[in-house]
DNA sequence: GCTCTGATTGTTGAT
DNA sequence: ATCAACAATCAGAGC
């Protein structure tokens, strides 16, 4: 059901406080963090065939197809981060393969994890908020100095150099 | 063998 | 204000 929706339900949160990472009781300094650049992401940076057809309108979602390794195109731009689920996925996934050793399918833990994203708390949320926030502060950096390179020297194909230790605490 | 799919929510740029 | 795309993950399916 929450399927088609996706839009309209988006959580009670997201953008009722202020479109900022935390949902509400956001600290000002949470806020602070994202600085909301620019970035540079938009659909077109996609290869076209992602970009394209990528029209589920009342259908399902997108489907992001991550173009594996077909990253060739932006080996040192850095992509996005992470939002406050996604870590908690990753903390749910592995105790969900531990009492269910069965499924390993991603769309049944998915599933699952969606319906206890919802059970949760904002306490229990909070924690994977500011997670997010701060990695997003991390990206944000990094994709001003990807841009600030991409000015300078266009393409300098050094992905693994200075960006990476930025990235990286 | 390699690439894509599916399923979730959040975030944000674009219209 | 709304939409669309993309972020991680990983086994399975398809070519």
């Amino acid at each position: 059901m929450a399927k088609n929706a996706k839009k309209s339900q988006v959580s009670p949160s997201s953008r009722a406080s202020a479109s900022a990472t935390v949902p509400k009781r956001a600290s000002d300094d949470q806020m602070a963090l994202r600085t909301k650049s620019s970035e540079g992401m938009k659909r077109s940076a996609r290869p076209s065939k992602v970009s394209v057809e990528r029209r589920p309108k009342s259908a399902k979602k997108t489907k992001t197809k991550h173009k594996k390794k077909n990253d060739k195109s932006d080996t040192n731009k850095p992509k996005k981060p992470p939002t406050a689920f996604f870590y908690f996925l990753e903390d749910f996934r592995k105790d969900f393969q531990e009492q269910n050793p069965n499924v390993k399918s991603m769309r049944d833990i998915g599933k699952a994890c969606g319906e206890k994203w919802k059970t949760m708390t904002y306490e229990e949320k909070v924690q994977y908020y500011d997670i997010a926030t701060v990695k997003r502060a991390e990206f944000d950096k990094a994709m001003a100095d990807y841009i600030k390179k991409m000015e300078s020297g266009e393409n300098i194909e050094s992905e693994d150099s200075d960006s990476d230790s930025e990235l990286d605490e």
